[in-house]
DNA sequence: CTATTATTGTCACGAATTGAGACAATAGGA
DNA sequence: TCCTATTGTCTCAATTCGTGACAATAATAG
């Protein structure tokens, strides 16, 4: 949730919202942008309002931005959740009240909202993660080691997970997972963690090459006592 | 659009819609169910509102069931469609004078709208299209060859038949687009008819049987001078 | 300077899958 | 009984994939 003011009810479309599932890699762990309200221990995934002369996608590249700073990342809408019961007004409530705003005030914030699910694939260096008013943190997760989070966003999150995992290349490929240069060995990793299996090696290499999407770079000389890698990046093809 | 009632801007959540592209099969082609309203030439998509207290799915279930009479449909949401100037008010003004209906009692309904496209395969044979208050047809068309259509339901349409083109093996057998049994044949048309391709007949055959989604019956006898088909069924699994 | 070691890029070979045609088996009609 | 259109299956080559082998490094240790 972005910045509240009384004034957010009327300047927003009622009962939309949409929440975002921001994916980094680290390491080897495929790990997620996650919020925690303030003195409630609740947490639960980015997400904002619509303006009501607003895009809805532009509505989550600006939540974005002020998420992390990134302009200009490749969003992917995968989902709109839309269950009646889906908002719990409870957790809510406590959020306002540990904030120090009054739940009559804010009622609308504990009405039923559709949410239009979103995800995003940015490379974990880059982001400095901000927390926003209502929440003290904005912090990477890894994806198997989440904190409960609020309402349906384990489920949000799952499902992103299934909407990544197939037709992984080209996902990957448009994202921004991995940073503009990067090894073989880290693509493979990236896959792996997505994935959740294990790939061979040799199979890996072969068919990335034979995918045409990477372009081969200069070698990296880790300081390993072993043979360097070269680098590749993605080839970028004109925006669809 | 349903049945429209003065107080349907008091029941429903404001600026929020569903649109659905029903597909059907018939023969070799590929069609959807299009509306056409009262003396307007205006065509649309069948769609409707979601009531406060009612899930989005069963929003969409609902609607199905009113235009199709069809009941427990495989539906399958594909995207929301959120741009703010997606909602061009004139075609609907238009369409509220021309049914006798004030624009200012039905001002909410010229207002922005965001909408959740889903689409649907069913049997062709099993449905009598039923027209709502507002249109005066609710009929079939081809995919290629649509009538123009307000707003920007040519866009939902084609995103609707990306969808379902990649992993169609899946949702084919899911949906209801073919009879209960059907043939090799009437499987590969309808193969073809989604994906705009000609497919050849034994490779066809070949990968369709190691699906392991087929179940093979008793022959057709077609009264054709040749050899008779067998017929085939999906094996439906149980719900995920 | 040479041997050692961990990694990486590539190749080779059999297994599995796919493209494309051949062919036998009908179900009627002539 | 023969003819024809269609269907089910098989074959063979082409392609892709799983798997291991192997050579080519980039440091480090002796």
């Amino acid at each position: 949730m972005q910045k509240i003011s009384p004034s957010t009810a009327i300047d927003h479309l009622p009962h939309l919202a949409y929440d975002s599932v921001i994916f980094g890699f680290s390491g080897t762990q495929l790990k997620i942008l996650i919020m925690e309200y303030h003195n409630t221990n609740i947490f639960a995934l980015p997400g904002g309002f619509v303006l009501k002369n607003e895009n809805l996608n532009d509505a989550v590249r600006r939540g974005l931005k002020e998420r992390t700073g990134l302009d200009n990342i490749h969003l992917e809408q995968f989902y709109t959740f839309g269950d009646a019961d889906r908002n719990n007004a409870e957790p809510m409530r406590t959020i306002l009240v540990k904030n120090g705003l009054s739940p009559e005030k804010y009622h609308w914030m504990l009405e039923r909202f559709i949410s239009v699910a979103y995800y995003a694939l940015i490379n974990y260096k880059d982001v400095v993660p901000q927390p926003d008013a209502l929440s003290d943190s904005c912090r990477w997760y890894p994806v198997n080691a989440l904190p409960p989070l609020m309402m349906d966003h384990a489920l949000i999150v799952e499902k992103a997970l299934q909407t990544l995992r197939d037709n992984l290349d080209r996902k990957l490929a448009r994202g921004n997972l991995l940073p503009p240069k990067f090894t073989m060995k880290e693509l493979q990793q990236a896959y792996e963690a997505i994935l959740g299996t294990s790939l061979l090696r040799t199979t890996f290499q072969r068919r990335m090459l034979s995918l045409n999407l990477l372009e081969r770079h200069e070698k990296q000389y880790s300081g390993g006592a072993h043979k360097a890698p070269y680098l590749y990046s993605f080839i970028r093809f004109e925006a669809s």
